[in-house]
DNA sequence: CGGAATCCTAACCGATACTG
DNA sequence: CAGTATCGGTTAGGATTCCG
């Protein structure tokens, strides 16, 4: 039993890795904000919407989709799903005719947007300097 | 000529916005940081690879393979290509026979390293009430 | 207005095999 | 040892159409 192939060996660690992603708490967290749109949902909730900072308001559907132009509607719904899934967001059905839904963020949606913008503040401070080392990089090539 | 389709609008705020998301700092880094194995080699080097944290060091390709273990060798290879191409890891190669390749951060690694730490706080703080909603949201369906 | 359902394509990524 | 090259399955996600 001692006798295992190498790629036994391989396919297990696989397994016992792949286990430990999931369960991890900083992959957990950077596979939703990987999506390419919660973060833009979590700064139009959050207030930043129109240029500058702002206090953190509800919006309805139609005023995501207007301010995050390029979003399709079925993104849009699949990104506040998962975000009310997870207690993010809370979405308030008003049964109006037509109806009308608006989005909020929880405070757990704020504090995670306020993390989000440390990730800001890096990528400001020294994404610049990413760019460049890159077209260096590719100049020298 | 104001006599614009529906569709040309959403067009033409597509490309405007697909622009703005391709320039958007923030966005760029997290289309870096949203590779699944960028972080994990971030922590290997940075010196969180054998539980608990130590002091960044250089590191051989064959030692981040194992430490990381599921990665398969094309995506560690095409994750530290990238990363080098962003001036956050060094490669050097030392002639010797067989080869011998060994990967270092740079300061903007190290920094950027810096910042992945404050999102695993958040993570580690604030995951498991992410994750009971969760459930709670499931169980409620 | 605020979605749901369907179709379809491009990209990603793992497995495998080969190389200097 | 440290890769490159290629193939094939899976999936993300856009466009479109329909519904309460």
């Amino acid at each position: 039993m001692t006798t295992r192939t190498a790629t036994e060996r391989r396919a297990r660690a696989k397994v016992e890795y792949d286990a430990f992603l999931a369960t991890c708490p900083s992959r957990q967290l950077l596979d939703r904000l990987s999506d390419k749109w919660v973060v833009l949902v979590l700064c139009a909730l959050g207030g930043e919407g129109g240029d500058g900072p702002g206090a953190p308001r509800a919006m309805r559907y139609s005023e995501l989709a207007r301010l995050i132009a390029g979003v399709s509607q079925k993104m849009l719904t699949q990104t506040l799903r998962s975000l009310e899934r997870d207690g993010l967001v809370t979405r308030t059905v008003v049964a109006t005719v037509p109806v009308t839904v608006s989005y909020e963020l929880t405070d757990l949606g704020e504090s995670l947007h306020g993390t989000t913008r440390l990730l800001r503040a890096w990528a400001q401070d020294h994404m610049d300097a990413v760019l460049a080392r890159r077209e260096e990089h590719d100049a020298a090539s």
